[in-house]
DNA sequence: GTATGATTGAAACGAACGTTTGACTTCCAG
DNA sequence: CTGGAAGTCAAACGTTCGTTTCAATCATAC
């Protein structure tokens, strides 16, 4: 069933979207380092946007399989009671990165990948992406909202987003070691300090949003006053 | 000096880039659009990696400008001691936020071609985008290290970050409103959650990182503890 | 062996790309 | 009026793209 050719056309490709984007990755780049003939990719995908398509089945199934296997057992344990942040974030970022060591160097390759397409918007190939998100953020959304019920559903919809933009960022850049960014950690540790810091935020006070009639804070004391708000703007 | 015909390639070529990435959008697309000839890119800007450098300028430098003033006044006033997180991260997060509003709706564009160039890692355009940023990452990874002297570098580069992807992610997206996503806000609104989330990720208590020599957890208790992740990566 | 379906190979297709060219306007200084 | 710089325009340049074609090769069942 898997060839030799599906399997090297599919690491090459992966490797390359992930270091230069789909757009500027051409098929003759891909067949070339792959070693194989520039039509066997649409012999054995059927065009490069299926390749995409299929490359990202091979990695996020079973990935998204595993989010939501932690999150029903954790939700089974919860009972009718509040899910704890903490497992609800784990349950949510860790599987990515048990497969990334699962998978070697590729896994690390398919997670830079990942970041990247976050990034994205609007085109066809972003459908296909999300396609395997949408369900997995629909379900986390609301288990979140059942663990911090003192949010509003909309405060709990922008701190998965936020969660979400520090996942692909810490997935993209996170493991390709550059000048002047954070050094290199082994994946563990990122992990670590991406829980760390999703839980402080997601759980952090809300700021009272009083209607903008003058500069007065009242209600229970936002972390992040408004006065301070308008200083920093600097009017 | 700015010719009509310059500022609307820069207008549209803003757009389209936001819309559909930089390498999948033509100097035919924005022309058309823009309802200038197709050789008037080539002979104001001198080709197409040059339009993105004057379009990034045009945005960047004002924004920048306006961070860095925002940084210095806050840590004139702190002087010796610690600056406040919150006022760091409102210097860093805050003028992206007002000049869109600043700019109407070519700054939201622009905030979203920001957002999206995040992720466009390795390519030679990249390198044009983070000369803007790379010393705002910098100047302000040392200023919450200051605000934050307990945690080491390590962790004050990586809640850096997370952080700027929390930010990419929310400009991106946030500004774009898409089924299943959170409800369109005001951007005052957005940049009010995403302080409170920054703030509480930033701020976390750090995970004490133990040797992984058994499943002990000692050191001040971690937010998120060994345990707890060894539980739910299911072993 | 030979037939048959699956796979690979080299070559070419038409379309789209960024860029260049050179003639044609526009406009103001002399 | 005249000259020339600044800008616009249609057309074409050479390249690269994804895809298609069709003959050659391979494996396997008869």
């Amino acid at each position: 069933m898997a060839s030799e050719t599906k399997d090297r056309i599919l690491d090459v490709a992966e490797r390359l979207f992930a270091d230069r984007g789909y757009p500027a990755t051409s098929l003759r780049d891909i067949t070339a380092e792959a070693g194989v003939n520039l039509a066997s990719v649409n012999y054995h995908f059927g065009g490069k946007e299926s390749l995409l398509a299929a490359l990202l089945e091979r990695r996020f199934a079973p990935t998204n399989r595993r989010r939501l296997e932690l999150l029903d057992a954790l939700e089974a344990e919860a009972g009718d009671g509040r899910p704890r942040v903490e497992d609800v974030l784990r349950a949510f970022l860790a599987p990515p990165f048990e497969k990334q060591q699962e998978w070697g160097e590729g896994g690390r390759t398919f997670l830079r990948l990942v970041g990247r397409l976050h990034a994205e918007t609007n085109d066809e190939h972003r459908a296909t992406y999300l396609r395997h998100f949408e369900e997995i953020r629909r379900r986390f959304t609301a288990a979140l909202h059942r663990a911090l019920p003192h949010l509003d559903s909309a405060d709990v919809h922008w701190r998965m987003m936020f969660l979400i933009g520090s996942m692909a960022l810490a997935m993209a850049e996170g493991l390709t070691p550059r000048a002047g960014g954070p050094p290199p950690r082994d994946p563990d540790e990122v992990l670590d300090a991406l829980l760390c810091f999703a839980a402080g935020g997601v759980a952090a006070p809300s700021a009272a949003r009083v209607p903008v009639v003058a500069g007065r804070t009242d209600g229970p004391g936002p972390l992040v006053a408004r006065e301070g708000a308008r200083a920093a703007r600097g009017r």
